[in-house]
RNA sequence: GGUCGCGUAGCUCAGUUGGAUAGAGCAUCUGCCUUCUAAGCAGACGGUCCCAGGUUCGAAUCCUGGCGCGAUCACCA
């Protein structure tokens, strides 16, 4: 039973025995700074079971409290709070409890417990990623290790959208317009090569439909009818036909693309353990359509369609299936989830990270998944994301306004290292350390920058701003971590050994840590049920915060006698090692020095 | 127009199940490197929590209405 269990029961148990009412619920929270204690008990909700005045309430059910609670000193009441205050030998019995424990606030998978799938990343395979799918792959990342880490099995997957009219475009123009080139002959990364040849379409589209305009065709016939679309449609007909020819170049065009994300990937720190290929799945779903149409939940209109009427949920009528029996986006996910489910029998539950601009198609996919009656369905989310804009504006492809993410991460490696020279730091390092350094420091930046906000919200990406290192940034963080690896470098005892007297009196810094690695635990189950890093990334702050004010202000090596030193180092060392965890939730990784 | 999301300090963001005087960083200003890494610490300055009602002992938080910004309302994915 941890200190707020006890402090509930007994509470309720004061209030029987002074009362003699049953209380519902108790209310704690952290006392707040300015006033004396660790444990504050609201009482003001306890007005409804007894009447009286909550100073007075406050005062009996504290002194009861302290007569019957070891683990509680001393009281006050202010204005209906009660603040207890808690011994140092609670905290120094839970300190001693967790030290060596490295897993300290991660659960492990219960018995019997559904695993998550969670699925992101899920890009095109005609052009490269851009800072878009950065946020995408650092939020699915992340949030699938949080899942993890509160004691569930995960599954990371994505859907690769491989098949369609945008692969056929580049592989038109590279047999139009170039010359046989392959990334080994270029030397260019496989996916940027094969969104050099998207952009080559797009050009000499728009140069077609110019010409045809200027000829007197009007612009909408011009842009349906350009030849190089409809050779490109035609293309993606003979694909699905599995013309040889077609499908050969398709497959390696996407090779050059899978081997160039897979660089992005691995550079972003991200994997997956599960991949989805749209041109194995975009047929499924169909028979999933049939059966559901003979149980009356969808309905077939005039023309042969097949829709879903969703208007008694608030929403619209929506097709599943077009008018000529081929799958639409719907019908394709609603295959694959269930398809996921086959392959994978242990998942109860789907986590899509894709961005807000289709929260609605979510929503309806959810409702009809429930409607088809999959318990799993119970246990769908979407986590949705804003959009990352620019200072300039919004991201578009075609003007040339998207941060490439391959260039993004080699800007801050080497953001990272102007500001490492320019303050004179890693003078001792070798050259090797200095570059794996400058690009664990700018990743860190990057990564923590975006995880930081709030998923629902947008981020206005501003290049320069991200590369600050002070105040809540990633690089803040790891330079603390740094500062303690030296710190236990220089101690020159073993600090793992040896438990801290539970006689030992506290200091108020020393104090304020604990409770911080105390809460630890609570916040990656916070962060797992609201899905969101964001719950880490800013406790960890807070953590780094409580750290460098009790590192400035006592001391550590120097500290009086043997066994505060010894503590204050042991304190160090597990803060350590909760920044490790805590980012590693996070994809980030922390330096040995910096 | 319907639906969904967002709106907190000059800027970027936190704010737990509704709780005490709404918090950080940046920017501006003041101290602190002969001591464990100053990418730091201590402090000052800075607020109509978009507006108006309502619920409550208590609202940035919940409800209603409005304003602003964004997304979405395809037999595209």
């Amino acid at each position: 039973m941890n200190i707020q269990e006890i402090i509930i029961t007994k509470v309720k148990e004061a209030v029987l025995s002074i009362f003699d009412k049953e209380l519902p619920t108790v209310e704690l929270q952290a006392t707040r700074k300015e006033f004396e204690g660790d444990i504050t008990v609201v009482i003001f909700p306890m007005l409804r079971t007894i009447k009286g005045n909550p100073q007075q309430i406050g005062e009996q059910i504290g002194a009861y409290l302290e007569a019957n609670v070891s683990e509680i000193e001393k009281f006050n009441v202010v204005k209906g709070f009660l603040n207890l205050v808690i011994s140092d030998a609670y905290f120094i019995d839970f300190f001693n409890q967790i030290k060596l424990n490295s897993t300290f606030g991660y659960k492990n998978p219960q018995e019997g417990e559904k695993a998550v799938m969670v699925e992101y990343s899920s890009p095109n395979t005609n052009k490269p990623l851009h800072l878009g799918h950065v946020r995408n792959n650092l939020l699915g990342y992340s949030v699938a290790e949080i899942i993890k880490a509160a004691g569930k099995k995960v599954y990371k997957t994505q859907i690769i959208n491989d098949r369609g009219i945008h692969i056929c475009k580049s592989m038109l123009a590279w047999q139009k317009f170039g010359n046989g080139e392959t990334p080994a002959s270029t030397g260019l990364k496989g996916d940027k090569l094969v969104g050099n040849y998207y952009v080559a379409f797009d050009k000499a589209y728009k140069a077609e439909i110019e010409n045809l305009v200027a000829q007197g065709v009007d612009k909408a016939t011009a842009e349906k009818e350009a030849p190089l679309l409809l050779e490109a449609q035609e293309m993606l007909r003979k694909w699905e036909a599995g013309d040889a020819e077609v499908v050969k170049l398709w497959e390696t065009m996407n090779g050059w693309v899978y081997e160039g994300f897979d660089t992005t990937y691995k550079n972003l720190g991200v994997n997956f353990d599960a991949l989805y290929y749209e041109s194995d799945t975009y047929l499924l779903g169909k028979d999933v359509v049939a059966d559901g149409l003979e149980r009356g939940i969808f309905y077939k209109k005039e023309d042969g369609s097949v829709w879903i009427d969703l208007t008694d949920e608030g929403l619209d009528e929506k097709i599943v299936l077009r008018a000529d029996g081929t799958a639409v986006y719907m019908t394709q996910d609603i295959g694959t989830a269930i398809q996921r489910i086959k392959d994978y029998p242990d998942v109860g539950g789907l986590v899509y990270t894709v961005g807000n601009e289709q929260d609605y198609h979510f929503q309806v996919l959810f409702l009809i998944l429930k409607k088809l009656g999959f318990d799993w369905a119970q246990n769908l989310y979407h986590l949705s994301y804003g959009m990352v804009d620019l200072p300039s504006g919004k991201m578009k492809s075609r003007e040339g306004t998207v941060v490439d993410a391959d260039d993004l991460i080699t800007e801050m490696a080497s953001t990272a290292e102007e500001i490492s020279m320019e303050l004179g730091k890693l003078d001792g390092f070798s050259e090797e350390e200095k570059q794996a350094l400058y690009k664990t420091i700018g990743l860190g930046a990057l990564k923590y920058y975006i995880l930081k906000v709030d998923p629902k919200k947008r981020i206005l990406f501003d290049p320069m701003e991200s590369i600050d290192f002070q105040g809540n940034t990633g690089p803040f963080i790891q330079y603390t971590y740094a500062r303690i690896q030296s710190i236990l470098r220089k101690a020159d005892f073993n600090y793992k050994e040896g438990n801290v007297a539970t006689t030992y009196v506290l200091h108020e810094k020393e104090k304020s840590l604990i409770k911080q690695i105390e809460l630890f635990p609570e916040v990656v189950q916070n962060a797992a049920s609201n899905f969101s890093p964001a719950i880490i990334a800013n406790y960890t702050y807070d953590l780094v915060k409580e750290f460098n004010s009790f590192y400035q202000n006592v001391s550590i090596l120097g500290a009086d006698d043997a066994s505060e030193k010894m503590f204050r180092v042991q304190l160090s060392a597990k803060v350590a090692e909760v920044i490790a965890n805590a980012f590693s939730l996070l994809g980030i990784n922390v330096p040995e020095r910096m």
